[in-house]
Order: structure tokens, then sequence, then C-alpha cells
DNA sequence: TGTTAATATGTGCATATGCACATTATAATC
DNA sequence: GATTATAATGTGCATATGCACATATTAACA
């Protein structure tokens, strides 16, 4: 309503008090939806997402728990199961046998090995494509700050779980 | 090449003329996340997500068509279809009569106006408490940064619809 | 040792995202 | 004016995202 408390701050933003685009969060997920869609170009000869690629070159032929490649990875638990599905549903990761009867630990199989390879190159060519556009110093000026704002803005409630 | 577990990890860091930098897609996504649980911590409140809150600060009183509204946001038309189910189910935005039966109109109705404001207010809070969390010199730099990034990173294919 | 707490994971729900396809209505053309 | 092209939108499908809740298993401990 009428926050008379946010009065004296609103002199300090002022300027766009009228413009949703201030939005830094807006910002990120506009870049991220059209930086998604630069590297999906390229996956996409070879049917992965950008996240399956991600989680894929998170698993080796070391068997990791899934909270590990979560917390690696910082994606909720819950997705990085469902990614899984497609990535065990193609034969590229599977279960280690364990201990613990909880905990799951994943491994790629052999085609995944093979696989992964594929895909870290497709993912080369997708970024070097980025570099290309953008030009190789500002893409590195802005994972700096991609890395930087990150290293700032800690997850909320870490794992209260 | 043997796809060993440390090759991700190399590639992740590698910054020599060979190698491509770190995966920016996914930086992008993973500070996305964050930044997007940052300001959802906030609009929770008023039973928001960021990205309805963005949908709702770019309708008004004036009637606009959906596709207007998608190309301005620069959100797939069909998300933003979906996205507008849930405001209209609230009683916050309508379809405002037109004269061509395939163009949807949107128009804020007087309660989502009221709402409006209200959530604009929330935003500002999750701004000001971001810019206090990063430092308010470093938003400014990471809203350029990205800005930057969105102006040289134009949207594949725009639009053959 | 039996009961309780902590762990690790999965599922249901709601929304987000984008693609392919279907539908309806207007515009164009002959 | 009927047929065809174009335009605007909606739907189905697959996955992404995160929250709340449920389940199973191990650890703690009284």
């Amino acid at each position: 309503m009428t926050a008379s408390p946010s009065e004296a701050r609103a002199a300090d933003t002022a300027s766009n008090d009228e413009s949703p685009l201030a939005c830094t969060g807006g910002r990120a997920r506009k870049l991220t939806r059209r930086m998604t869609s630069f590297y999906e170009q390229h996956l996409r000869r070879i049917g992965l997402k950008l996240s399956q690629y991600s989680v894929l070159m998170n698993i080796s032929a070391e068997p990791q728990a899934l909270q590990q490649i979560a917390a690696h990875l910082e994606m909720d638990r819950t997705t990085l199961t469902r990614s899984l599905t497609a990535l065990v549903q193609n034969g590229w990761v599977t279960d280690a046998p364990g201990t613990d009867a909880r905990q799951r630990r994943l491994v790629l199989t052999p085609s995944g090995q093979k696989f992964r390879a594929e895909a870290h190159q497709v993912w080369r060519d997708a970024q070097w494509a980025l570099e290309a556009q953008l030009g190789r110093d500002f893409v590195a000026t802005l994972n700096a700050q991609l890395e930087r704002a990150l290293s700032q803005l800690k997850p909320a409630l870490p794992e209260e779980n």
C-alpha cells in the first residue's frame, strides 16, 4: 500500500519508478533465455538440453552421490533427479551399487563416457561461436561479472531440510 | 579423447588460447536461479512469481496485444499466454474488446491497477535488498553488463512466425 | 534394543520455457 | 465471392524449477 517508510529511499531510485526493466532479476532471466537458446542451437544436433549437458559434465566414471552433484551444480535436488531420468534412459548414466541404501551413486556408462566427449566438443563449438559473436574479451569480462555476482549473492536458506 | 573425470573441471577453468572459456550459459543459468530465488523471497508474500511480476508490470490500462507484450518482454508467446492465466483468474487482467477477433488485447482491471502498485512496491524492497547485499555500484555495473550482453546477443531466428 | 532423529531420495503440484502443431479469423488474389 | 495465404492465438509435449510432502533407511540415544 502507501508504504511511507520507504518514501525516503524512494528518492534514491526514483529515476526508474516507471521502468520495470530496472529489475536485475528480469534482465538476468532474459539473458539466460537468449543464452540458453544460443547454446541449444548447437546442442540440438545431439539431442541435449543445456541443463542436461551441465549434468552430464558433472558425472564421471567415479560414483558420485546425487546430492553431491546437485550441490556442485547448485541445482535443486529434485530437478536433478528428473534431469537424470533422460540420461539414464539413454543409457549414458547408471546407478552404482553402494553400501547405503538411501544414497544414489551415479556413474557414466562406457557409452556415456563416449557421448560425454562428443557433447563436450559440441559445447566447445557453441562456446567458440559465442566468443566470436560477443568478442572474447567481453565474454571473459561477463564471466567474471557473473562469477562475482555468484560469489556475493549466496543462496538463501542453504538447505534447511 | 579420454573422458576423464577431470576433463569437465579442466574446461571450467581453462583460459589459454586453445580452449574456450568456461560455459557462460551455465553461469548465467546459475545466477538466474539465485537471483530469481532472491526476488521471490520478497514476492512470495503477495503470491507472485518473478515472471508474473514482469508480465504484470508490462500491462497497463491501455489495451495491448498479447504479441506486443511478448515481444517487449521477449518472452515466448505461449509462455506469456499461460502466465496470463493466473493473472486473469485473479481478476487483475482482462481482455479488452477489439475489432480483430484474432487478437487478444489485454488491460489491467481496477483491482489489477491497485495490485500492480502494491507489487511494484514489493519489488522495490527486493531491489533495494539486492543492492544492499551486492553493493549499489556493483548492481549498476552488473545491470550494464547484462544490458550490453543482451544488445550483442541477438535472439536467433528473430520471430519467423 | 526400541524409539526417535537425521539423511537421502522420490512424487505431486504449479509454473516456466520453447517447439511443433492445430484452430480461427482476417487479408489477398483470382 | 470462393479459395488460398497470412496472422494471432491456443494446446500438447517435454523438460526446468522449486516447494511441500511422503517414504525409506541409517544414526543416535535413552
